[in-house]
RNA sequence: GGCCCGUUCGUCUAACGGUUAGGACGCCAGGUUUUCAACCUGGUAAUAGGGGUUCGAUUCCCCUACGGGCUGCCA
């Protein structure tokens, strides 16, 4: 049996990083086994649709290289993949379950559906539902007289076809996550298949479609476990063989209960989504990892660590790495709640991981932005190189790398205060003299830097600190000489002259 | 409330009946004879509680507690 899978998120607002994780596994699996993996887009519910949320996905998967094999923008042979387009699919199944008696019509309206509710409570029930004995009491093609329900139909009064649920079944299924799971037909209820605008709901939609796009494997989230039991009816009672399920954990707040959510973000301080959003309506607009400074397959790490790991302390990962290792048996049962310390420390190993080639054109963005050029780009390689070691997230490397290419005209006051010396003068004036013009190598800084020190009878590691505050304006950064050194000769003898001039200035003896 | 799922350091997790219960993030201490968010070393800290089963339970079963999900003509 060949693995075909599906990613199926609605378009009802931006993929949330719960959501990424899901499209994640299941590209895992399906690369592991030399599957399929599938983009389907979920849109039955109009009220809910939100333009532009699908190309959100869409980018999104991009941005992180989920890179999928059929979709809405990708032809296959089981097209098409936005469930708007396949609506007259799904009625076809829902009159052919009509007519088997595993479904029915049921005419009544919102205000009807929320009057018996009320009444319900009234008379002691904590949850109503439409079910196998409340459908007795509605109205519906199983009331009705045959020929009145014919009727209600010819003349167009709007109804929604729902699944007649067996009244004392045992339903159960295995769970490729969490083995045997079992619920007992009574406790459901009378799902709506078919809405009254004629558009599937999600259990008719998905299941019709995960059978004719010959899915092997069902691999989303927990929510969905507990209406399972009515997927599993629906495919005994259109006569197909059911795929295997998988359901994952859900990620949860990092403080606090209950599962991640839009609001979680803000508070927190880190994204809840893969990519910038502004939703179309309010203007409003959402924190992305990709703008906060998150490599794409650092994203999928830490993701990939929520609800999964390869054990063998195995935690940074690539994509192929963890397609390697990838498998069901060791995703876990149990809710992860979201570290964003951990994320970050995540993202900067892969941010040590890049070379300095990789991330030069990020700084090359921000001197754009600065309408700064002349700069090579082995240049930038070489900063990018020195400064990513410091740096968690790629949105710091600017800070750290400013003055490789801005000379400081301030420096903190208080730190030059506190580490000044009579003899610091002497000792930067002396080693400006000592340095060439040209280009030099850390080595040779390093020596003039010591014999200045000997010359003057300092300790050259007092001077270091005030040296780099001369040379870069802050009190710390990458390794000194390396980072010096790359300015070249001219420019630091420019800068600590600058400095000395500076601290005249400021510093009164 | 009902149904379903879950419960190992603060957090993410490893240990698929036998380990001094391991790793990682965080935190703390020390080192790196300048700083430092980097690096190194060390430390801190857990099997929710109670019953079984077993020679032996983190691991299997039951109960309780707690957490989560679902309970829509939303997905």
């Amino acid at each position: 049996m060949s693995v075909r899978v599906r990613f199926a998120p609605s378009p009802t607002g931006p993929l949330h990083i719960g959501g990424v994780r899901t499209a994640l596994y299941n590209y895992l699996f399906a690369r592991k086994h030399g599957g399929t993996f599938i983009l389907r887009i979920e849109d039955t519910d109009r009220t809910r649709y939100v333009p532009g949320a699908e190309a959100y996905i869409q980018e999104a998967l991009q941005w992180l290289g989920l890179t999928y094999d059929e979709g809405p923008d990708k032809a296959g042979p089981h097209g098409p993949y936005r469930q708007s387009e396949r609506t007259a699919i799904y009625r076809r199944y829902a009159d052919q379950l009509v007519a088997a008696g595993h479904a029915y019509y049921a005419f009544d309206t919102p205000e009807e559906l929320e009057a018996m509710r009320t009444r319900m409570k009234k008379a002691g029930a904590a949850a109503p539902k439409y079910d196998q004995v409340t459908r007795q009491y509605m109205r519906n093609s199983l009331t009705l007289p045959e020929n009145e329900t014919r009727e209600l139909i010819e003349q167009g009064v709007p109804y929604v076809i729902r699944l007649k649920t067996p009244r004392q079944e045992e339903v159960k299924f295995q769970d490729e996550v969490r083995g045997w799971v079992k619920f007992q037909s009574g406790q459901l209820d009378d799902k709506v298949l078919l809405k009254a605008d004629g558009f599937p709901t999600y259990h008719l939609a998905n299941v019709v479609d995960d059978h004719l796009m010959d899915i092997s494997h069902v691999i989303r989230g927990e929510e969905w476990l507990s209406s399972t039991p009515v997927h599993v009816l629906l495919y005994r009672y259109l006569g197909w063989e059911p795929p295997c399920f998988a359901h994952l954990p859900l990620i949860l707040k990092p403080s606090g209960k209950g599962k991640l959510s839009k609001r979680d973000g803000d508070l927190g301080g880190f994204p809840v989504f893969p990519i910038e959003w502004k939703d179309p309506r309010t203007g409003e607009v959402y924190a992305g990892y990709r703008e906060s400074g998150y490599l794409p397959e650092a994203v999928l790490n830490i993701l990939a660590l929520l609800g999964w790991s390869p054990g063998a302390g195995r935690e940074i990962l690539s994509l192929d790495e963890m397609t390697r290792l990838f498998s069901l048996e060791k995703v876990g049962k149990s809710g992860a709640k979201f570290d964003p310390q951990k994320a970050r420390w995540i993202n900067q190993q892969h941010l040590k991981r890049k070379s300095g080639q990789a991330l030069a054109p990020y700084l090359r963005t921000e001197l754009e932005k600065l309408g700064i050029d002349g700069y090579d780009d082995a240049y930038l390689a070489a900063v990018a190189e020195l400064t990513r070691e410091k740096a968690q997230l790629l949105t710091d490397l600017w800070p750290l790398s400013r003055f490789f290419f801005i000379a400081p005209v301030e420096y903190p006051l208080d730190v030059v205060k506190k580490k000044w010396r009579p003899e610091v003068r002497d000792f930067l004036a002396s080693l400006a003299e000592r340095l060439p013009d040209g280009p030099l190598s850390a080595e040779t800084l390093e020596t003039a830097f010591e014999e200045a020190a000997q010359a003057l009878g300092v300790k050259a590691g007092r001077m270091k600190q005030l040296f780099r505050i001369a040379i870069s304006g802050q009190p710390s950064g990458p390794s000194l000489f390396p980072a010096a050194a790359l300015l070249g000769g001219g420019e630091l003898k420019k800068r600590l002259r600058t400095f000395l001039t500076w601290a005249e200035q400021h510093l009164e003896e």
